[in-house]
RNA sequence: GGCUGGGUGGCAGAGUGGUCAUGCAGCGGACUGCAACUCCGCGUACGCCGGUUCGAUUCCGACCCCAGCCUCCA
């Protein structure tokens, strides 16, 4: 039995979608107006588990997540920048999109876009003020009445009168309760913005999402899911909102993934203390970084350092060291031994990565020991490895490529081969000193030579 | 201040009322020409103080610390 912990009950629950066998699934993306971070990587890879470990459980998933295309931020890079919006847009598009690509990501079936769905939204909103859930301010901004809705708070746990009494005055007496949000904002002629009932302007961040998830799954989806830091405000509004205009239930399970930290503080653009993913790229292989995020729990916090992708290196190279010299291709698939069981049961438990890996290191232990006595048994169980592997998504590429990989040290494979040549030459003759004197510039390249029966295989130091 | 989640061995990171997480590092042994890889074995880890219990790291209570959200943020 699948259990995800919800955050709406704030406890696990047997998952049990609307549908039988279906699971539609919104997840909220990124305002592109940047390269994306370790932290937003963090949020990629998980929700991208999720997806791949309920298709490998046999459900039919729609999974989409949004593109926030337009929103302050954006324009005012834009105009730093001094370029059309949709020009800084598209680039940061595609430079996401290659980096998901890179970190082993799928793409999800959906990913609307904010801009395309205008229509919609003034829908939305409209339906909002028919209802007395919203309201037109004088200078044309469209806000969303809070005290109109009584479940507001039940997301994120929050008393929506300590909201009131904590919540900063506002100047100008546009919202009539401190509590209430944007969901259109009035634009000058010159600005970016689109014609709508209540006057020229742009929508607000919390409605496109409502928008959207609604638009494109239904008014009714299984899981919804974010970063954590999104819970309250943008969450909580969503439900607000969606829930005021349909009538109906809005997501029935909400995901949130922790937080990426550094030195104990979380990962983020305003304290731009963020790693982005391209620059962590330039020293360490995307796998290196899929496994720093799939290592941990998904809503534990985790803490980026140089020390954790050295541990999760040390880790995948023991993986490979494992797989390395099996024919996994002419391989039996095993089905359903203790090992998968083991690797579900982990999954089962709301998504439990780290348990999960546990498992696939008892894997290695049992390859490694068949290795010595029964190679055809021990491919048939690499090929399992590599297969759970896949629903995480680690150990997709060759041993020897990970294992040989020389990065930009500029280190020739061809000489190194020939000095392994040399070196088993003389051990042949049994010049030792030789062969030690061989071994001695190999490991002065960072290579280490590992001598088995039917010659020597070699890797880059890790 | 309110809400949420935490404090686990040298580091990372799971989990549990009473035999194991796991990975890296370390120690001993096997293998090896020596190594490496691998295998076998090892480590008085569970913030502090009480309580419940035959027994608590795990349950309950108090306390101390940390992080996140409460303002844009994955």
């Amino acid at each position: 039995m699948l259990q995800i912990y919800n955050t709406l009950s704030r406890k696990k629950e047997p998952f049990v979608p609307l549908e039988p066998g279906k699971v539609k699934m919104y997840v909220c993306g990124l305002t592109t107006y940047d390269h994306c971070h370790i932290g937003h990587a963090r949020m990629f890879v998980a929700f991208d588990i999720v997806v791949r470990y309920l298709r490998h459980r046999g459900f039919d998933v729609t999974y989409v997540r949004n593109i926030t295309d337009i929103d302050d931020k954006i324009l005012v890079r834009a105009k730093e920048n001094g370029e059309v919006f949709t020009d800084l847009t598209e680039r940061f598009i595609t430079s996401i999109r290659e980096d998901e690509e890179t970190l082993f990501v799928l793409r999800p079936d959906n990913e609307p876009r904010a801009t395309a769905h205008i229509e919609q939204i003034i829908v939305m909103i409209k339906k909002l003020i028919s209802t007395d859930h919203a309201y037109r301010a004088s200078n044309g901004d469209v806000y969303y009445a809070v005290n109109q809705f009584p479940g507001y708070g039940k997301l994120s746990n929050k008393n929506p009168e300590e909201l009131l009494a904590g919540a900063r005055i506002e100047v100008g007496e546009l919202k009539r309760d401190p509590r209430d949000f944007a969901l259109w904002k009035a634009a000058a002629d010159g600005e970016v913005g689109w014609d709508s009932p209540w006057g020229y302007g742009r929508p607000g961040w919390h409605i496109e999402c409502s928008a959207m998830s609604t638009c494109c799954l239904g008014d009714t989806f299984d899981i919804h899911g974010g970063g954590s830091d999104l819970m309250f405000p943008h969450h909580e509004n969503e439900i607000a909102q969606s829930e005021a205009a349909t009538g109906k239930s809005f997501a029935r399970y909400w995901m949130h993934n922790g937080a990426v930290r550094v030195d104990n503080e979380k990962m983020s653009k305003s304290l731009n203390n963020f790693f982005t993913v391209r620059d962590v790229l330039k020293k360490y292989r995307p796998e290196i970084i899929r496994y720093l995020l799939v290592a941990s729990q998904y809503r534990s916090p985790i803490n980026y350092s140089e020390e954790s992708l050295q541990n999760a290196e040390a880790a995948l190279g023991r993986f490979y060291t494992s797989l390395r010299g099996l024919d996994i291709a002419k391989a039996r698939d095993i089905v359903n031994s203790r090992f998968e069981k083991a690797f579900c049961a982990a999954m089962d438990d709301d998504f439990n990565t780290a348990v999960a890996l546990g498992g696939l290191f008892d894997l290695v232990r049992e390859i490694n020991r068949c290795k010595e006595t029964d190679v055809t048994a021990a491919a048939d169980l690499a090929r399992l490895l590599v297969r759970l592997g896949g629903v995480l998504g680690i150990l997709q590429s060759s041993a020897e490529i990970f294992l040989q990989h020389t990065g930009e040290s500029g280190v020739d494979a061809a000489a190194i081969d020939a000095l392994i040549a040399q070196r088993l030459q003389a051990r042949a003759d049994k010049n030792w000193t030789l062969a030690d004197e061989i071994r001695g510039k190999l490991t002065a390249l960072k290579v280490v030579v590992e001598d088995g029966a039917d010659g020597s295989v070699w890797r880059i130091e890790r």
